[in-house]
RNA sequence: GCGGGUGUAGCUCAAUGGUAGAGCAGAAGCCUUCCAAGCUUAUGACGGGGGUUCGAUUCCCCUCACCCGCUCCA
């Protein structure tokens, strides 16, 4: 059981505080949201699920933190630049691309058609200005993705920590594209975050590692909670292939606006380090590449086996982290009916996802032996490095455990009456799927929250 | 970008060409109270701008945002 409309998350997101609208008190900005007090926490748990599965527990990828601000050139010798900046319009006959402005009565410049497209923004980069003047030669971009960065730094990693293929490069960070039609809530945006791995390997050895991406890429969702069956894989057809690739597979999702892109999983060979490498010529790229007189290092690695200076292949799992965040709360999402015409809504989250990770609850409001109690329970569980735990100070238990059910809050601790009368010192833990409480002396608690959660 | 729709407290709704009423949520207080909807009190809104009018939340125009469809989506 999912969530099966947008607004139901909408409205969750807004009530409780995880995603609200930018800009709110001036009438909104389209296509741009911030994250609030439980978004946030939700969203560095998805980013820490994805670092440590990356980098930590891998002996075989290192980390970058790029910049936003992108030097014109990167994005000249990716191909950016080509494809992003005018309106332009296809003639569907000869297949030929005209910016808009260049069309005269409707027809093709080249072949004189009038079968043609709409014109269609392709200025989907965001432009800004370094330095103080402004001056066309000061002309920066927002990235337009977090890839190319790894790409331009592919030299310096390697030099610095030694790497041998394969081996891959992570990144998570904001990425900036002037969406056409930014909608369905935080799905497509114009401001996002990616997390990013090139892996690069050796020509030949490609076909093998995009399998094995794609399949690890599955089992990681699964750990963040997606069921399989609302997952789908969706292989590009070769004719429907960016340029760049040589193969394409999207993880997708069904979201409640449909099955959607959730992660897509990229063969680029050698186009994109063969674009952007000194001495193109040197090497035997397979990618159609543009010519390089720019740039200043040769973007390759030896082949221990024949010695040879090679520009490896890279395979590009890559995925946005508010897909994520959506793709995580319409999975745990649940409405269930408790009978009586009583009923509560659960997120299901996986506990390393829960933006709390326990809440501490007096059994009455303004209690002053309780709530000491409460306080000097949190301070203890604080020291666990579980996550954050919140102190409730609420004149009802029933109202504080539905709270923490809408916001996916695991376990509930409860301090009363007993707890202060009672010897040893015990309190009630309640489980947030199953509404099952159990005593537990609190001298035992640090032991059981830390089985429970780091195990 | 095109077509259609929507916009009144945090949420769900109401009324009205003479500046708006409620329920729930939230806040404070009461209650030895373990699974929302007990009592008291206070608080809170016409998306923004312009026009018509003596007077606009209501009528008109523009704009912003959201929703649906199309389009778009390295």
């Amino acid at each position: 059981m999912a969530a099966t409309s947008m607004d139901q998350l909408v409205a969750l997101c807004k009530r409780r505080g995880f995603i609200f609208q930018n800009a709110d008190i001036y009438g909104g900005m389209q296509g741009v949201y911030d994250y609030g007090p439980l978004g946030v926490e939700l969203k560095n748990n998805l980013r820490q699920a994805w670092w440590r599965a990356m980098v930590y527990e891998r002996d075989d990828i290192e980390g970058l933190d790029a910049a936003i601000l992108t030097n014109r050139k990167v994005l000249k010798y990716s191909g950016h630049e080509d494809t992003f900046s005018d309106p332009m319009t296809d003639c569907r006959k000869c297949k030929g691309r005209f910016r808009a402005d260049h069309i005269k009565d409707g027809k093709c410049p080249n072949c004189g058609s009038t079968d043609l497209t709409e014109p269609r923004p392709f200025n989907l980069m965001f432009k800004t200005m370094t330095g103080p003047v402004e001056n066309p030669e000061n002309l920066a971009y927002l990235r337009p993705e977090t890839a190319q960065a790894i790409f331009t730094q592919f030299k310096n990693v390697v030099d610095a920590t030694s790497r041998k293929l394969p081996f891959g490069i992570a990144q998570i960070g904001k990425s900036f594209r002037n969406e056409i039609t930014p909608r369905n809530f935080i799905f497509r945006v114009r401001e996002f975050e990616q997390a990013e791995l090139e892996f690069f390997v050796k020509p030949g050895e490609d076909e093998k590692w995009h399998e094995y991406w794609k399949q690890n890429r599955i089992a990681w969702w699964k750990e963040q909670g997606l069921s399989e069956e609302n997952m789908h894989i969706y292989t590009t057809p070769q004719e429907d292939l960016a340029h760049y690739a040589k193969a394409c597979c999207d993880i997708e999702y069904r979201f409640p606006h449909g099955m959607e892109e959730l992660e897509g999983i990229a063969n680029r060979r050698d186009y994109d380090l063969g674009n952007h490498t000194k001495g193109q010529e040197e090497f035997s790229l397979e990618a159609h590449v543009h010519a390089n007189p720019d740039s200043t290092q040769k973007l390759c690695i030896r082949d221990e086996e024949n010695n040879n200076w090679i520009v490896p292949f890279v395979i590009e799992p890559s995925m946005g982290i508010e897909r994520a965040v959506l793709a995580v709360l319409t999975e745990a999402y649940t409405e269930e009916d408790l009978g009586d015409g009583n009923s509560r809504i659960v997120l299901k989250l996986k506990k390393h996802l829960a933006p709390i990770k326990v809440a501490v609850i007096p059994l009455k409001k303004n209690h002053d032996g309780i709530m000491n109690k409460c306080h000097e329970i949190k301070q203890n569980l604080l020291k666990l490095g579980i996550g954050r735990v919140a102190l409730e100070n609420t004149g009802n238990i029933g109202k504080a455990y539905r709270r923490h059910d809408e916001v996916g809050t695991p376990l509930c601790i409860t301090v009363d009456f007993e707890t202060l009368e009672n010897s040893p010192e015990s309190v009630t833990v309640r489980d947030r799927d199953t509404m099952e409480q159990k005593r537990v002396n609190v001298a035992d608690l640090p032991n059981f929250l830390r089985d429970y959660f780091l195990s």
